[in-house]
DNA sequence: TTTACAATAGCAATAATGTTGCAATAAATT
DNA sequence: AATTTATTGCAACATTATTGCTATTGTAAA
């Protein structure tokens, strides 16, 4: 594979994203940044930390893109299989990783699953 | 509440989604009704028939917004709950609703939850 | 330490998706 | 048939993400 080089851009962004209690987006992440690096530099950083297993990528459920590292993950490929477990607040549109959380479920039987992604929505513990 | 119309683009676009299995991205309903109207008109008749309670918005775990009918919703109020229980297939990308799966969770205190998202993903009977 | 190579960054252009304003059209009520 | 106003079409704009290309820089070898 590729050999991966350790850039300040991937650096700072990889520092950010894990001393957040929240997943960050695109945009929080050019904002806290500020002059850095380019946008597309930020784009492809996150691209190479998922691809690299150090970072998960969350869609929220208002179609936000956003990031947050693994905390739990002893296995750092980008193909190890996460349980999406997560928590967006409606008001203040955090959105938090419940790794304590896990749903169990029957599922219909000719369906192979090999991801699941669980999104809780209401009101998180600073807004309620 | 404002007084809706009984429209050609409506009538046609909710029939379209009523009649399919899986759920439709505006894209795909734009190429299924070629030429029915602008792509404007979509989105505006696709907000309107969510608002309206007729059907509901998806997030694929892609990021994809996909567009399905409430089946089994008698309360047809766009502030109805739904347990929102998908399957999204890797291969061919389609999404359907699984409405009998029921996911059972304990969930962290101090959270409010007013709805759930549960997305499972890999291969669809077609597919497997 | 210097050289060399490939990974990465910056910049500009482009793409995909969604939104808004406004004039024209048409559904529904009288 | 006339009136009212929801809805449509069109053009412009906004946001987010991607791609191609050249310049730069990290890193390993000489």
């Amino acid at each position: 594979m590729k050999a991966t080089r350790n850039t300040t851009p991937k650096f700072e962004i990889q520092n950010l994203i894990t001393n957040s209690t929240v997943a960050l987006s695109h945009t929080e992440i050019q904002a806290a940044t500020k002059g850095l690096c380019d946008r597309v530099t930020i784009y492809r950083v996150l691209d190479r930390l998922v691809e690299e297993g150090q970072i998960h990528k969350i869609i929220n459920v208002d179609g936000v893109v956003k990031y947050a590292n693994c905390h739990s993950c002893t296995d750092h490929t980008h193909t190890h299989a996460h349980a999406h477990v997560h928590f967006s607040c409606q008001k203040c549109k955090s959105v938090t990783c419940l790794t304590d959380v896990e749903p169990t479920f029957k599922l219909p039987k000719k369906y192979k699953v090999s991801e699941m992604n669980f999104t809780l929505s209401g009101l998180c513990p600073q807004c309620s």
